[in-house]
DNA sequence: TATGTCCTGACAACACCATTGTCAAGAGTG
DNA sequence: CACTCTTGACAATGGTGTTGTCAGGACATA
């Protein structure tokens, strides 16, 4: 393989990070909650997509599709670990359901309505498996289970 | 076009109807409901197909999706005009919205367990125009707003 | 007997979808 | 300067949905 690329499979690289999210990643220390706010922009588009396990191409399909908002600042992308999140429940239900974009809007509009809950939907584990795991802990789902 | 090939875009043939079937289609005769029991199978799949507006082989596909569950008689399927409204449902949500059969799977399980209703999830007349329509009076719906 | 329609299993064509890849040109930051 | 971001665009690949078609057999009807 070529000299990695632009946006080619994401890399983490610190310095991308805005402010405060350095704090974050103090080995040990257990953030306080309103450190951890799940809404709170914190992450370039290359570190969430790393994050989600998609592409950063991915992320910008999905906010034209309307799936995605994530906030701007000086017109860059920062994902919030709700962002990411909602991420990870539509890499679920893509990956795992089989169901295309057209359904994950119907299904997440359902869930914003309150009327359900994706974790409801399927087997509780095989959500956790897709959508829970470090986010702002750092940990891959995947290798957490080594 | 050559001559019709078996399973074609379908024709209606009276002689394929079960029995009961012509009672049905006495013209100006309002069926009292015990013959109109949407649950009653009736249909054979070429009826079913034309008055669902799909080919018999997708029929097929979406009983081995576990879409449809059509009865048999004699090894031969029976549709339901039940059945019927359900493949329109379908074809709503996969014509219209977009929704593959994954997706359309999700959204009918959440419709059987009650917690939502198709109807009610889109514009009215959208959902009216696609399920809604001449079943048991053979009018086409499409054809009943000219 | 002949015809029509059904059945299963199988392969295929075509249009569309989802994800990724890549590019150019410009902007911002260190 | 180097890196990463932005938008807009085109393309490759594997998968999906619908339809088409085939063979061989079963059943009903004329």
């Amino acid at each position: 393989m070529a000299a990695r690329p632009r946006d080619a499979a994401p890399v983490r690289n610190r310095s991308q990070r805005p402010e405060g999210a350095h704090d974050l990643h103090q080995r040990g220390v257990e953030p306080v909650s309103s450190l951890r706010d799940p809404h709170r922009p914190r992450y370039f588009i290359s570190i969430a997509a790393e994050l989600a396990d998609v592409h950063p191409r991915t992320l910008r399909i999905y906010e034209e599709e309307g799936l995605l908002c994530p906030q701007r600042r000086n017109n860059l992308r920062l994902y919030s670990e709700a962002d990411i999140r909602r991420v990870r429940v539509i890499r679920f239900l893509t990956r795992r359901q089989g169901v295309n974009l057209a359904g994950v809007k119907v299904i997440l509009q359902l869930e914003a309505l309150g009327k359900i809950r994706v974790y409801d939907l399927f087997d509780a584990d095989d959500v956790e498996r897709f959508v829970e795991g470090g986010i702002g802990d750092d940990t891959d789902p995947d290798r957490r289970e080594l």
